[in-house]
DNA sequence: ATCCTCCATGTAATCGATTCCACGAGGAGG
DNA sequence: CCTCCTCGTGGAATCGATTACATGGAGGAT
């Protein structure tokens, strides 16, 4: 592969003229620009990107770590990232860590060794080494849906709390009284904070949420089938679930299909993250949407600000609330007029 | 940051030493090895990769250019593309192209300016310019699920021939006979073989496959919904329509819930593509399953061998064709015993 | 004509690692 | 006791870029 010294005999300049005109620094002659040009075709030069991030100690790129590929959420957000990234002329380096604490810090510090620009990070866990060690180094680093207290990182976010209480209520209205939920871990701000959301919600129907009526999930699907199996086995079974995430209700509705049982006849559910399958499913799912293209963009613009000098920007977006079937027919009272059906 | 030259100083040792401490050359001795490790833990040292990469002309990464993040089948490849790099000591860098070939060129330029050793692809056409140079450069190169004729890359892919017909042979047990496809673009691989296996699995019944029944679809889920708007607003409607992959088969249903025809009854559905989501949806789909976990470790591995100077080796799985209720209801012929339903 | 300024260019240092080569010490063999 | 090997070590070149500094020529001002 060709080298900027290769350019420069062809071009019969010197290697700094060459690099000039590649970062179009103005003094060069338009002569000399021309020949380094055609030299550049002709021998089909690229830039070597390594040579170029040790000397300048910057490489234009981002790691993001997020907790799961497999989750429709994660990937929008990661595709979002990408794309603002790039038009800010960054890369972004993705990491899986698969809600696995140890995955995680594995990939922190590769992307650290990599000396990436900057880190968008969505922590599996409430604080593990890797992220503390980075984030007291001084690395620029931004949270994305999920966060670390006590650390002085900016955070984007959805607040899903509105759209929580717009829940209940329509749960409530539904006449539910009995209604459980499938927790994400505790050391997880959005495991932790969803619950106390919907905790808050239900106080204000003087509803309680017993300790039985909180599944604990790890946001896979598989966690969200044993929760609700746990919650049929109960002598006094609720009347809805509410998965924290749209894997573990994928979960639920697993399990529910084995015991032979329907959604919302037998149990209702809803779900955190609206994903475009719950259109399709069946029943269509009631799910709370984030806005999360927005997030991923005002992430990536949060820490790119951080990176090039300014002073980045905590952003938090709302959530919303979107009926569907899942929770039971919908109250046709808001709409007295229309009469068909269907 | 701390550089190679502080530990070197730390432990009072010439940096060549910490080098060879840090690749475990075998001539060094205890008491420096020692010292050079107490240094790198005192210093919270990490060596640059950057540098490292430079020096070495290698970077122990791969580059992985998928078509579209938000495909699941994708998702699913990525993340055991990584699985299996990591467990051979690459990581992974993931260029989504979005079907979009510009893009993908984009990434394939960006992945070769930082130097991968290794480029795995799913290309989203026919050849553009930035593969067709790589290959030719002698870029380690393997292509995953998708490829393009005529250059010598090893492939690891599906063959869903056989499941193709399997799937005719139930749906034309079932007694339909006007079967409809929305193929991929037929500048991919996979757009074009999957319409020619089925007509020819089609052929084997004597059924045509007229054109009007080839609907044009980008393996997005909108172009699914547009194609089966044109074959509701045939004349003569197709009863069954297969989608060449699982996006388009979400448009599908997205456009024959917008008419309020049902499925199977109004219309039949199969994908190409089975996922997690297939199971729960109304109905539940009959699709055709692809081993993509193993189809990624085994491109890995093919090209980590090319890399490493070994011969890689091409890849052909069988796909599997798994029955649900989308296609009508499966024949009860095989267990006539059971009667109870429900 | 002289001096100053500005512009285009080249030389060489530098980033942080790896690795070839040389060198000195110590042990073995004659 | 001398020679030869082996082993541990350090010096310095190197990878491919960027960039501070030096240089020389052209042109303008006086």
């Amino acid at each position: 592969m060709a080298s900027i010294k290769d350019v420069a005999a062809e071009a019969g300049v010197s290697v700094a003229t060459v690099s000039r005109v590649l970062n179009d620094h103005p003094s060069v002659s338009d002569d000399a620009r021309t020949r380094v040009l055609a030299a550049v075709e002709a021998l089909d030069y690229r830039p070597n990107a390594v040579a170029r991030s040790l000397r300048t100690d910057q490489t234009r790129t981002l790691g993001l770590v997020i907790s799961d590929v497999l989750n429709p959420y994660f990937t929008e957000l990661a595709r979002s990232v990408e794309e603002e990234a790039r038009a800010l002329g960054y890369s972004v380096i993705i990491g899986n860590a698969d809600e696995r604490p140890e995955l995680q810090d594995h990939h922190v510090r590769t992307l650290l060794d990599r000396r990436i620009d900057g880190l968008l990070l969505s922590p599996t866990d409430g604080g593990s080494p890797g992220i503390l060690d980075a984030a007291r180094a001084g690395t620029p680093m931004v949270f994305v849906d999920r966060w670390i207290p006590g650390l002085d990182v900016p955070v984007v976010r959805a607040d899903g709390r509105a759209a929580i209480r717009d829940l209940v209520a329509h749960l409530y209205g539904l006449g539910h009284r009995r209604l459980a939920i499938i927790a994400g871990p505790a050391a997880t701000t959005t495991g932790s904070e969803r619950v106390a959301a919907f905790r808050d919600a239900l106080a204000e129907y003087g509803i309680p949420l017993p300790d039985a009526y909180i599944g604990e999930g790890d946001f896979q699907a598989e966690s969200g089938r044993r929760a609700t199996e746990g919650f049929l086995d109960l002598p006094e079974p609720p009347e809805v679930v509410f998965a924290a995430d749209n894997l573990m209700a994928l979960g639920a509705l697993d399990a529910v299909r084995a015991r032979g049982l329907r959604v919302p006849e037998d149990l209702a559910l809803a779900a955190f993250d609206d994903i475009r399958w719950f259109v399709h499913t069946d029943p269509p799912i009631t799910a709370i949407a984030q806005p999360t293209p927005e997030l991923g963009r005002a992430a990536v613009r949060a820490l790119v600000d951080r990176i090039e000098g300014r002073v980045p920007e905590s952003v938090t977006l709302p959530a919303r609330l979107v009926v569907r079937r899942s929770c039971g027919e919908t109250n046709p009272s808001p709409s007295p007029v229309r009469r068909s059906k269907s």
